[in-house]
DNA sequence: TTGTAAGCGTTATCAC
DNA sequence: GTGATAACGCTTACAA
């Protein structure tokens, strides 16, 4: 009953080939491989024997369509370019890897609609549960993952208020610390440099972090100047450029993450300015680049590692059958380095 | 012929209900989605009017039993922590999303019987083709990969003396063309620090390359201080407090990443030492982090985006029956920064 | 150009 | 505890 597979290649055995060998019918196969435990002693050993000698390993995708499970778990990610979703991801992977599960991935490159076709592709393609970064979408997207039963978690954001199983921190409250800091220092005049707020709800907090305390501080949050760019240290060098060229240039710069903020560090040196005793520059997630620029980075920790971990537990839990966690979240920390100080005098 | 899923999800429709809604056969609406060609025009436009009128989408796993492919195609990499491979990878991604196919991804920790797992999990889960990184590993392998007629390429390497498909470039030269220059600054006493050669081949390779450039400029390879450990900014810090503490300090210490680099400039400065007034330091690979260490790193550029894309297209090309492009050897090239410079007097 | 029907390799439902 | 056998949803000869 050996199959040569359609190419040429060599003969793969089946269940069938096994329970030959055995001397047992095809289902006491599978039993033997799926529930080990309701099959006698002697049949099991019968069994594993044969499928040692033969070399079988069972047919994925004939076990997927037959059970209604590929055991293959999706993370839709906007790039694997950064070094923050990169290790997340990694975690993410190990965990999986860990509990014999498979990790399909696709890149949105930080564009929803995008987000959304692989969103579609990878639960055609049969992924079991999704893992999602951030909670903007489409609230279709989410209906249609509720109604094809499909567990997803969203990381890298915690809101409570968000009815989304999600593991993460608090981008706005983790930011609005930073400003906090930034404001006693007594910077007045402040800038920002983001992503796109539009389709990336991080972003968005993170800028409404930053007006909070603004305005807890008695500044005005109109005050705040932004430039909304891609996350790339040219794109960051570049903003800076354009912010301290203004008018009245801002005596602290706070950067959506540490890529855009080592470029404006990189402009600003360029510039000959002395970071921070001319203008302070803050960063965001605490990448490796951000202990080793030129001027080490003040910026908030963000727990990359752990939120990938705990996201393949939750999945696997919603698997599995168990209740799944709660969402939960992860402290992100201040992690004050060199490049804030007090604002220049005048 | 709505099946309701068996979590008690919403009913997903199959070919079967394409076929009724359109009044054509299970085979015909096949057709239509596989090889439009071949079916008439108005048979197409009302089969597709049914697919997008019922929200059809083919069952992968169907799909995958039935037709002997999955269209995903399995990548195996050390991790997805260093910036290089988490790159390589994105680009690998891209050009396989752009072209239908989706990525599976496994980790093997630098590790070769994890690797062999993975292979053998990824394979067994279907993969059609697979992304390997470097040559090193067994025979059995190989044989395993070519008996199933499954296309793989080797990326990161390239040697033209090895029989697999691969795209790389030439870890040997281009770490000897390093040292080169770094013997052509008056360096005589080298050191290196490395990732384990054992499992890694091209870790080997780099060191090989030194000693090649030592053996031509008269040096004693065996007077190369070499110390092995992970690739981590932390074991590089620690070696290179080693290489310095020893009674001949070497003048320059070549690593075999910009991981280790960056950790064994850091030490340097930590030390009180000046780079590269007292002490040589180059990496490998051209990270961003690079560019922005507070000493700007010598190192060698490896085109990691272009390698990723072009293992993809060869991947597909072997996959799509067209003969798939010989191996590629891609330039890496020197990138000199500051942190090299003519070896102290003395 | 289209339809019929035989697989594809499992799992799962029944009887026994 | 075990064995027949019917799904699972699709592709693909082969016929018409």
């Amino acid at each position: 009953m050996d199959k040569t597979d359609k190419t040429g290649g060599v003969p793969v055995p089946t269940v069938a080939d096994v329970a030959a060998a055995a001397g047992v019918s095809t289902a006491t196969v599978s039993r033997c491989l799926n529930s080990p435990g309701v099959v006698s002693e002697k049949t099991l050993k019968k069994v594993l024997e044969a499928v040692d000698r033969l070399g079988y390993a069972p047919n994925f995708s004939a076990r997927a369509l037959a059970s209604n499970r590929t055991n293959m778990i999706g993370a839709i990610i906007p790039t694997m370019e950064n070094a923050i979703f990169a290790r997340g991801l990694q975690a993410f992977q190990e965990e999986l890897q860990k509990n014999g599960r498979t990790l399909l991935v696709a890149s949105s490159s930080y564009r929803s609609d995008l987000e959304e076709e692989q969103i579609r592709a990878l639960t055609a393609r049969g992924a079991d549960a999704l893992l999602l970064i951030g909670y903007h979408r489409d609230s279709r997207l989410y209906e249609f993952l509720e109604k094809r039963r499909i567990p997803y978690v969203v990381a890298w954001a915690y809101d409570p208020a968000k009815p989304h199983l999600s593991v993460g921190f608090n981008n706005r409250a983790a930011m609005r610390q930073l400003a906090d800091e930034v404001i006693g220092k007594g910077h007045r005049k402040l800038a920002c440099i983001s992503a796109d707020t539009a389709e990336n709800d991080r972003a968005r907090e993170r800028v409404n972090g930053i007006r909070d305390a603004m305005e807890a501080a008695g500044l005005d949050p109109a005050s705040l100047d932004i430039i909304e760019t891609s996350y790339a240290i040219d794109a960051g060098d570049a903003a800076f450029r354009a912010l301290v060229g203004a008018k009245t240039p801002p005596t602290a710069v706070i950067c959506g993450n540490d890529v855009l903020a080592v470029g404006a560090l990189r402009a600003a040196l360029a510039l000959g300015m002395n970071v921070p005793e001319d203008v302070s520059i803050t960063g965001f997630d605490n990448i490796e680049l951000a202990g080793l620029a030129p001027v080490p980075l003040t910026t908030v920790h963000v727990p990359h590692r752990r939120m990938g971990q705990f996201a393949a537990q939750a999945l696997l839990a919603a698997l599995g059958g168990t209740p799944p966690p709660h969402s939960t979240e992860l402290p992100a920390e201040l992690c004050l380095r060199a490049t804030l100080a007090r604002a220049p005098a005048g």
